[in-house]
RNA sequence: GGCCCCAUCGUCUAGAGGCCUAGGAUACCGCCCUCUCAAGGCGGAGACGGGGAUUCGAAUUCCCCUGGGGCCA
């Protein structure tokens, strides 16, 4: 066999959400850690639904999330086109070519006899299958039909699958016992759930293209994965009852069959698929609230897979190497936004130690995003927002934080929570901290975290005052919250004016000051 | 309805017959540190869905049930 090849086939109809992001992602790191190819397909059948900005924002997010591909229909390739759309009249020929090899025939039935017998099978309490009466029609019969304006889908004929002597004792159709009895059967060989048997005669003629001569699911993944040349098809479990068909299709085309890993599939809280029902499901809300796609990287490869014992921080590099589909579990792993909010932060906080500027760079944006920041690029705001930054420090774990706790680095005065007030500055103690605190700091020079410390704490210690005393005031007065950075810090970078300005202000929320003693 | 997949703390998981008094992480609670919060340190509570079978011994193997998910649609 040839290098490894693997598919990412997002449809266009959204943006690229969780679950679809994190199978790209095992099919990324499986390609890489055996050094081969990713192709990636657009699956833009449903024209209705389909659009060429989602299809954008796919292939952006995918970047974004450090997913590449070797092929695509932007990046091009050997065994375009790439997107469904372009590709229908390759589906046709296939459908041609499977009738001619006499595995397919063409079937009149409309819909709504279809759907009629199905709804007898379900009122008779047994199992629809196709009863395959268009199998046998003779050709007038055919023309009789043309001629009413009927025209033919196209099945996919199982009688010649049926006979007994085509099973191989270790071939993917074989004879097995089931209840009692021998059934001929068709083997998925899975490489994350071993082998796993379905009886072929629970499988009936099925559509391969229907009367409109659009392309089913099934035929045109199997045309397209041959036709791209994929070796290997990570997709998750919920395609797994589809893998009988496919290998039927196969083999009805002569075809060598690629290998198949069923993943588990992502769920929400409620334990069902991960969807849009969910709200942040969209993989471009991550990247819009701080996360890093190194984090999110990380955090996906610990749903369903820990690489060793005892340790969660992997670099990608490292998860490329260790990657191996035996360890892949199989249950389906919730989504746990706290566990992914705390890996967030231990790469938040690498970065702060190594590349601060980048952090900068990414909160200004986000606070820019926000309405906070006018212009993220300019150097001095930069400047600014890196100072804030490493004075709000390893407190930023998402994008919400930078609000909860430095908000008012950014605002003309600070938004005021009624509680922080009510608790620390509606009393004549703390008017009188403030007042104190305004007198004291008036001189201080230069106006550092330290000196600005010091006089302080030898104000306090003049009046009589813990520093517990003086500081909630004073946080409260300059930031408007009861939690955040150290207060000196904070001072600093907020500069003698704006702490002037804002003791002032505080100063008409507190009560009255005790008369001076 | 038929078929298929899945099942260890709330969550992510380790565990592939004795190493399990079931380990780690996260979340939660407490203490320490401390100007608050965060981070960090220490400690706590918290799980093998149920029933059979195999075995000297089962979270681990087999069967049934239950529950969840999916395909046919």
């Amino acid at each position: 066999m040839g290098p490894v090849r693997t598919r990412i086939p997002p449809s266009p109809t959204g943006y690229l959400h969780v679950g679809n992001a994190w199978a790209a992602f095992f099919n990324w790191l499986f390609a890489r850690h055996h050094g081969g190819q990713v192709v990636l397909r657009i699956e833009d059948t449903d024209p209705t639904r389909s659009s060429p900005e989602y299809e954008r924002a796919i292939y952006e997010d995918l970047r974004w999330l450090g997913i590449e591909w070797d092929e695509g229909p932007d990046v091009g390739g050997p065994y375009g086109p790439y997107r469904q759309s372009e590709r229908t009249g390759l589906y046709r020929a296939a459908a041609d070519e499977l009738v001619a090899r006499g595995f397919a025939y063409p079937c009149y039935c409309t819909p709504e006899e279809i759907e009629a017998e199905r709804a007898r099978a379900q009122a008779e309490r047994r199992a629809y299958r196709y009863s395959g009466r268009c199998r046998q029609l003779e050709p007038r019969e055919r023309r009789a039909y043309e001629a009413a304006g009927r025209r033919a889908a196209i099945r996919l004929d199982l009688s010649s699958f049926r006979d007994p002597s085509r099973a191989q004792p270790g071939g993917w159709l074989q004879l097995r016992a089931q209840d009692g009895t021998e059934r001929l059967c068709v083997v998925v060989r899975d490489l994350v759930r071993g082998e796993v048997v379905f009886a072929l005669d629970e499988l009936d003629d099925f559509l391969v293209v229907r009367s409109d001569g659009t392309a089913l699911y099934n035929f045109a993944n199997v045309v397209d994965d041959h036709g791209m040349r994929i070796t290997h098809i990570l997709r998750a479990v919920e395609h797994l009852s589809n893998t009988p068909r496919q290998l039927l299709l196969y083999h009805a085309f002569g075809w060598e069959p690629p290998e198949f890993a069923h993943l588990p599939v992502l769920v929400g809280p409620d334990r069902r698929k991960l969807s849009k029902r969910h709200g942040d499901a969209a993989l471009r809300e991550y990247r819009e609230a701080l996360y890093l796609p190194e984090a999110l990287r990380n955090f996906f490869a610990l749903m369903a897979w820990y690489p060793e014992d005892g340790r969660e921080i992997f670099s990608t590099e490292e998860l490329v190497a260790r990657f191996d589909l035996k360890d892949v579990g199989r249950a389906s792993p919730v989504f746990d936004r706290q566990k992914l909010v705390w890996m967030n932060g231990e790469y938040l906080r690498r970065l702060l130690r190594e590349d601060p500027d980048r952090l900068a760079g990414l909160v200004a944006d986000y606070l820019h995003r926000q309405g906070l920041l006018p212009d993220p690029k300019g150097p001095e705001r930069l400047a600014y927002v890196r100072r804030v930054v490493e004075v709000l420090g390893e407190r930023i774990k998402e994008g919400a934080d930078v609000l909860r706790y430095g908000d008012f680095f950014f605002l003309e005065l600070p938004h005021y929570d009624p509680k922080a007030v009510d608790a620390y500055l509606r009393s004549p103690e703390a008017a009188r901290v403030l007042d104190l605190a305004a007198a004291t700091l008036e001189g201080v020079q230069p106006f550092r975290a330290g000196e600005v410390e010091a006089a302080v704490r030898s104000m306090a210690q003049a009046h009589g005052l813990s520093m517990r005393q003086v500081v909630h005031p004073l946080r409260v007065a300059l930031t408007g919250k009861t939690v955040g950075p150290g207060l000196f810090e904070l001072m600093e970078v907020l500069g003698p004016d704006r702490v002037r300005d804002r003791l002032r202000h505080a100063r008409t929320l507190a009560g009255a000051a005790e008369p001076a003693v």
